[in-house]
DNA sequence: TTCGGGCTGGACTTGGGGTCTAAACTAGGG
DNA sequence: CCCTAGTTTAGACCCCAAGTCCAGCCCGAA
């Protein structure tokens, strides 16, 4: 990502940029603007990354790995795998209540995540293929539809709850993790337990 | 959108951006390429476009057009509002199927689709709102459960439908729109179906 | 044949991403 | 205290691609 690594006070001062990139969208926002909103200069910020798109998956990566300790947390946790799933959903709903503007921008760009390889192997590893290893799991358990196909499913579990978390932070500017944690997980649950 | 008519020979060919766009993502194609792959000159598209977001808002309404189309066609169908949900999901499915690259690169720039008014109002038109309707009235002929949000839901199943549809579009360069249909499908109506 | 509007080539402007340089400013080691 | 290596910074600079302009072309209607 960036060659040397990133001073502790650069580091906090970035993530400040994030909300510049939330409300004027990626490529409205000038390296000038990310200069002014974080205070660092313009230089600077070229001698530390190679260029604004770097900036941007480096900020995105940072909120990756908190979705992916908190899914790490939610499958460490106790009961059935249908139950750690329940509880996968529910976390990464907290993680996007408490960083809306990360959020935004990283659904926004998931164009660019696709193209930036190292963004596209992080939601993999922050998602899709630890939902894949848990919907296995329950298959086994006995806890989850033996029918179901993971590769499907993990895909389906994370677009309904990003797109729905998502609708909320954009259509309502606020994300009740809990209601609409219950409201995803419900369905799910229903859609997916053992028969 | 455009301020003339756009004359149906150019509209034809203009779709050939389509792939461009898909291929090197829209900010990497430049106007020149455009240009060239639709064998339209810059003077020609800046007389009928105000700019090259214009042209890509352009094509991605004409996707939503179909997607509006077959969303319609479906709630127009036999069934409870539970069976035409199902229709509505394998409908979505087969648009994106057929219409590959418009349809990652409309997902792609959710962003951009964010900051168009117009489009976000083309998405909600085509689908949430025609889904909303639908769900509201499962809860009256008894299909579907009767403690679904609305609004919530909608969005859920625009994620799921889309972004599970968008991940084989993009890991395997294909999508199966009857199988993952029934995958989609199964798992929405289990979820959905009243109790 | 002339008029008017769609169309086009090509030169031009401009804005912003990215580079370069050279001068400070550190921090540690002797 | 100085030397050196790594940071930090201002400011000038380059360059690419979006967008503008305009003169002229083509063609159908009057």
């Amino acid at each position: 990502m960036t060659l040397r690594p990133l001073p502790a006070p650069l580091r906090e001062r970035l993530e400040l940029a994030v909300s510049a990139f939330a409300e004027k969208g990626f490529e409205r926002t000038r390296m000038e603007d990310v200069a002014e909103v974080t205070g660092i200069p313009k230089a600077t910020l070229y001698y530390h990354f190679q260029g604004k798109e770097q900036i941007l998956s480096w900020l995105l990566a940072s909120l990756l790995r908190d979705v992916a300790d908190a899914v790490t947390r939610a499958i460490a946790g106790p009961g059935t795998a249908l139950d750690r799933l329940d509880a996968i959903v529910r976390a990464q709903l907290e993680v996007m209540a408490a960083r809306p503007h990360a959020c935004r921008v990283l659904l926004a760009d998931i164009s660019r995540a696709g193209r930036i390889p190292e963004l596209a192997v992080a939601i993999g590893d922050a998602f899709l293929l630890p939902v894949a290893r848990l919907l296995a799991e329950g298959r086994t358990d006995g806890s989850i539809d033996s029918s179901v196909d993971e590769e499907a499913t993990s895909a389906l579990i994370y677009g309904a709850v990003t797109v729905t978390g998502l609708h909320y932070l954009v259509a309502h500017e606020s994300l009740d993790a809990g209601r609409v944690g219950d409201l995803v997980a419900g369905l799910l649950n229903r859609g997916l337990r053992a028969r």
